[in-house]
DNA sequence: GGTTATATTTGAACCGTTTCAAGAGAAAAG
DNA sequence: CTTTTCTCTTGAAACGGTTCAAATATAACC
């Protein structure tokens, strides 16, 4: 493999003048240019990244460290596509200036943080993607004192400034809400998530208020605790209906869990939007394929990955960027919510 | 932050000597380590990873170019969790092994060849994954060519020695005949992937081959090009069903095209199962929650990622290793294959 | 106590870039 | 023909590690 030293050589130049052609062109003679050039395409000649690196103290790398946690099974490994369409739109930016993304997996918390300070102790990326945030996160935290480069996606409790992208769940959860509301549910079940997920509070809270602006009473009875997996959300399904007073819709965390309370629903005999009504939280794309498709409030992952990302890249460059950025998303109405059946009316 | 000499002067000792004792602690006296760690830890001090690849010629990174075709949206970016399943798996061992995964999207065949080229020129990794192997492939041509360390998720048809690890396709698709044909069909239709994709063409092999084996023909007429995704398989299937003597069961190329014919087939008031037959491909998580769940050829890609990777790893480590590695998918029959129906079998 | 063998430690060279003060050459001005 | 100005080019010093021959300290032996 050539270096810069052979290319200097075979072009009759001094090194200095090479690496100038290769980080500021303009400053070197036309004819000379050319030369050099020719050697490079001759000889097939890269610049070494880690030399590179050492003295210019980048990497253009962006980092991402995605718990894989074997026995959720969530994020990467779960058929969870909003992490991989989320790595998609954060990889295709990211290309397309230059960086490449460095991946390392983790299984545990602990070992989620380790890797954070090793990655960063070791200078391994330019900046980090931090996604799935808790409300006290080690991670932000850890950043935050070490004014390491990073952008998150999704908020904590920390009260120190930085940039994130976010979804307005609770917006997403309350016209979820004033929907099935609309087709006259007042039984609304609700799934909830891990409460240290960040996510699970602003939704929870987006629940509470607007049932309250409906005047209705949560019944904790019809609360109960779920995940992200189709089984998780057919387990809780199950609970739900096994209730004496069972709601007559239930919300989500997301669409895998609410393909799972689809099918619990249906393995009792229960017609998801004739009989009980069931919405989700994401809109992956098989939404609209599932039997009966699901209603569900559209998280644009991709345009947040693109927006993380390039404000990541911003913040790397030293740019000022907007710490906040909070994106609406939409409630995709479909056939899994419809009113509510006259029977339970009465119940109800 | 931090260098090597800061923490050779905190600890009274020469930079070779801290070097030793990150390397190769054993020759370095029991006393003399105890002080470096003292002072490692007091200063948190981590290897600056560019400096050490630059001198040891190792990136401890392993790199992954998968193609995010936009229009195709194949692979990253698609609802195919097939490929984050391995990308997952592929982390796991790699961050055992103390590998991470350098991601590197590209956007057409153009773009990832030149991806290869700069990846392997500037050093960037220690060894590459390939996936989605051609039948003349550039990649594993260029990687031959440069004797760069690498392993495939498939084969090629160079006739060079190369580790890989690939899932017996020709297998597979028999296995779901055999099946297909002791229901009583006779008229099988088939989607068809695009002819460069290897893969395509050893499942093709063994459609023909077993098609030959029970003394059936193949129809041309029910044999239609398709893709790996859900729109694909609704509209291949729409086209299968249209022909005035349809097929009675499909061979999709995977589950999500599967998941689209079934659509297509009870848009015109056919069950799958039970008017038409439908098998997939890969074994997805949501096969055995769909309505009516899957008959599928169950692609072990965990096992392959964590193959893939041990075999990169060891490459990388110049070990010895076998070049090819080919697992046998298993037929995982459910709902949506079943008895041929009487009027069709009349009609056959 | 002197020699030899063994266990540790040292320090400088090197990895392949970038950077920048200083030098060289050419062009313009006097 | 000098001097000044401007445009390019040069070469050596970093960057932060690893490596290895040589130096030193320690232990072992006679």
């Amino acid at each position: 493999m050539p270096t810069i030293h052979d290319i200097a050589k075979k072009a009759g130049v001094s090194v200095g003048t090479v690496s100038n052609y290769l980080n500021n062109p303009e400053i070197v003679n036309e004819k000379t240019r050319k030369t050099i050039q020719d050697a490079i395409d001759d000889l097939g000649y890269h610049p070494h990244s880690a030399a590179r690196s050492l003295k210019t103290k980048q990497t253009n790398r962006i980092g991402f460290v995605p718990l894989i946690s074997v026995e959720e099974n969530r994020n990467l490994g779960s058929g969870d596509n909003v992490f991989l369409d989320f790595l998609a739109a954060v990889n295709t930016i990211a290309a397309d200036r230059g960086y490449s993304i460095l991946l390392n997996a983790a299984t545990t918390r602990e070992d989620e943080l380790r890797i954070y300070k090793r990655i960063v102790g070791e200078k391994q990326v330019d900046g980090l993607i931090v996604m799935g945030t808790r409300s006290k996160d080690e991670r932000i935290q850890f950043l935050l004192d070490q004014s390491f480069p990073f952008v998150s996606f999704g908020r904590t409790k920390d009260k120190r400034k930085y940039p994130f992208v976010d979804i307005d769940g609770a917006k997403g959860i309350s016209d979820a809400v004033d929907h099935l509301v609309k087709l006259g549910h007042r039984r609304i079940g609700y799934i909830k998530l891990p409460d240290d997920l960040m996510c699970a509070q602003y939704r929870w809270e987006g629940f509470t208020s607007s049932m309250k602006a409906h005047g209705l009473d949560i019944d904790p009875e019809i609360v109960v605790e779920g995940g992200f997996t189709e089984d998780a959300g057919q387990i809780a399904m199950h609970l739900l209906l096994d209730k004496d007073q069972a709601p007559t819709a239930v919300l989500a965390p997301n669409d895998l869990s609410a393909f799972g309370a689809m099918r619990a629903a249906q393995s009792r005999g229960l017609q998801p939007g004739e009989d009980v009504s069931i919405v989700g939280f994401d809109n992956i794309r098989l939404s609209s394929h599932w039997y009966p498709t699901l209603t569900t409030i559209s998280q644009p992952v991709r345009e947040i990955g693109f927006a993380v990302t390039r404000k990541l890249i911003d913040v790397i460059k030293g740019k000022k960027v907007t710490y906040q950025e909070i994106i609406a998303p939409e409630l995709i109405t479909r056939q899994s919510t419809g009113e509510v059946k006259e029977k339970e009316k009465i119940i109800g």
